[in-house]
DNA sequence: CTGAAAGCGCTTACAG
DNA sequence: CTGAAAGCGCTTACAG
């Protein structure tokens, strides 16, 4: 129960009676590079094993100016939909030798601009950045100062910015000509109040594919509060059902889509009977429901992976200039939500 | 877009006219124990302003072997249970000045190994553990080498390490003395294999409350497998409601009642006409369940922040001998899925 | 092939 | 009140 000392680089190379310096090449792999004897470099490594030394990072990173820790800040840890990016970025990470470090930032500019402060005061050695709205000029002075930085789920357009994320436009663009196929015209949109690109891009992806098969005179595009959403919800579904009498219903995040489906339950609304139904992303809330949900599946998996490979590519060549793009592609996933409207 | 060079201790010193000496005296609040005068102070920490001057924490940590680091191990951070988990432990970190570092074990012995390792060299200052079943030596071990550590979640009874965890046995007490004075006496409990105690407790429990009943003849657990639990759920759930006749039944996660509640609506098994049903934990799922369902509600903000309390107490008192236990109590949260037996 | 020494950017006794 | 200097534990030119 002694407070047991760390084994140091000196300890291993008083133990061998060589130098630290020489400790340190072997340890590292240069002994070739070096040309150092062979028995030596095998006496050095037995040694280092068995006095179980582990070098100190820190020391190693204030030298060498890296940590092998990158900074993950999401909107919020606990909604699923980034913990499971989060996780993907976890296991990439791991697999490339870094660690992450994430934070909330509840959708707030000072928030994160705090934490973007606080993970570089920590050394992370690049960022990877859900960005909230309004972050675009404080992004772009990270990213000036030359601060590996990669934006995942939404992005700046126009900007040098480098980012991984959906296909938002073709998300919709997917689904509103699916529901067409399937015989609907009066559908709506349920979105959030934000000047965030992947939104807009949504928006735009179903408004221009309305326009172009001819019913423009349908498109409406509903916009709920994220804080409140639920009573918003309510009242916007109230309306698209009872006035405007809407046949189709799109919810363009997960969230929505989950307190849509409450709310529908609430008035006593069916799926797809009275109304078609779709989702964004997969949820487990969907399972319970009578019918499977028709929702646009992002592949997660390649978005957060390609964040980190991004992200590790700056950290590594420098690349900052380099500006990548990797819009993923969407998936709709049909279900018995949209089904033929002569169907019903 | 030139690679501004990051502003030093030094820069802000020689800018004012002064040793770095002073600079870190003021900058770290120890002016006045040093006696410095009240111009130069204002001096320093306008020009430190001015300049934007951030101090390099990898070296502040190096001469002072703090990171303000602390290392969070799950079994998976996109299970919403310990990613709500996170979250908090996160807001409670950032309030006590620390920064969280997040792994995920997959329940796995020689992961949790190989993430405590990581974590350490990464130098922080404490740990967070969701221990794994078999972890217990790897864990003494950590811990009888004075690295801060606290356990969450799950505890090893029998020894010194210090927990934040929920009062397992009475949550199923709670939930078995409920079901029996609302009449039910053929109660089965359903949890997973796992030698771990937050198990034991909750079987111990609903055993030991049935048994002070006298329903011992009614006592069954039935323990699937945490991986292709869907398929082991059906058969258990198959026997216990055909077979066994049960009139109620207990999870004892939240993913086991999860889980049971998409294979009962598989199995078309009413609740509550057919069985009765109590889930553990909240979950969005539950909303969209035709009747309310009673839960064990566990008191998560508590028992997070109460983690991180006791880990930072730990951290900065050097209060490593002392074991502090936090039981969390347990509330069982009345829905319509357990209703007065003759209601039926 | 190997080692003495400088240096990464701080903090903190120690000296004045 | 203030500064010169040592030291945290490494790595890496530099010298031999």
């Amino acid at each position: 129960m002694a407070k047991e000392k760390r084994v140091l680089l000196k300890d291993v190379a008083d133990s061998v009676g060589v130098s630290t310096t020489l400790v340190s090449i072997v340890l590292n792999g240069k002994a070739k590079q070096y040309r150092i004897a062979d028995e030596m470099v095998e006496k050095v490594i037995k040694t280092a094993m068995e006095m179980n030394y582990s070098p100190n990072l820190i020391a190693r990173n204030l030298r060498g100016g890296k940590t092998q820790l990158i900074g993950l800040i999401v909107t919020d840890i606990s909604n699923p939909f980034y913990s499971a990016i989060a996780r993907i970025v976890e296991n990439r990470a791991n697999e490339l030798g870094y660690t992450v470090v994430f934070s909330s930032s509840d959708e707030d500019l000072d928030n994160t601009k705090r934490l973007i402060d606080v993970l570089l005061s920590k050394g992370v050695d690049g960022l990877i950045v859900v960005p909230c709205d309004g972050s675009e000029n404080l992004i772009k002075s990270i990213h000036d100062n030359n601060t590996p930085l990669v934006l995942i789920d939404r992005n700046f357009p126009g900007t040098d910015i480098s980012f991984s994320c959906l296909n938002n436009y073709r998300a919709t663009e997917l689904t509103t000509r699916h529901l067409i196929e399937q015989g609907y015209e009066n559908i709506a949109l349920v979105g959030y109040k934000t000047g965030m690109n992947h939104i807009l891009d949504r928006i735009r992806g179903y408004e221009e594919t309305m326009q172009a098969a001819g019913l423009s005179k349908y498109i409406q595009v509903k916009k709920v509060n994220l804080l409140n959403t639920k009573v918003e919800m309510s009242n916007v579904l109230d309306v698209l059902v009872n006035k405007k009498k809407v046949e189709a219903v799109v919810f363009l995040t997960n969230m929505l889509a989950v307190t849509g489906l409450y709310c529908l339950k609430d008035m006593q609304v069916r799926i797809p009977e009275d109304i078609a139904f779709v989702g964004f992303n997969r949820n487990d809330v969907f399972n319970l429901f009578p019918s499977t949900i028709t929702h646009i599946r992002q592949p997660l998996e390649l978005i957060a992976t390609q964040a980190v490979n991004i992200l590790v590519d700056k950290i590594n060549h420098g690349e900052l200039e380099i500006k990548s793009m990797s819009f993923s592609e969407p998936q709709l996933i049909f279900g018995a939500s949209t089904p033929k409207k002569k169907d019903i």
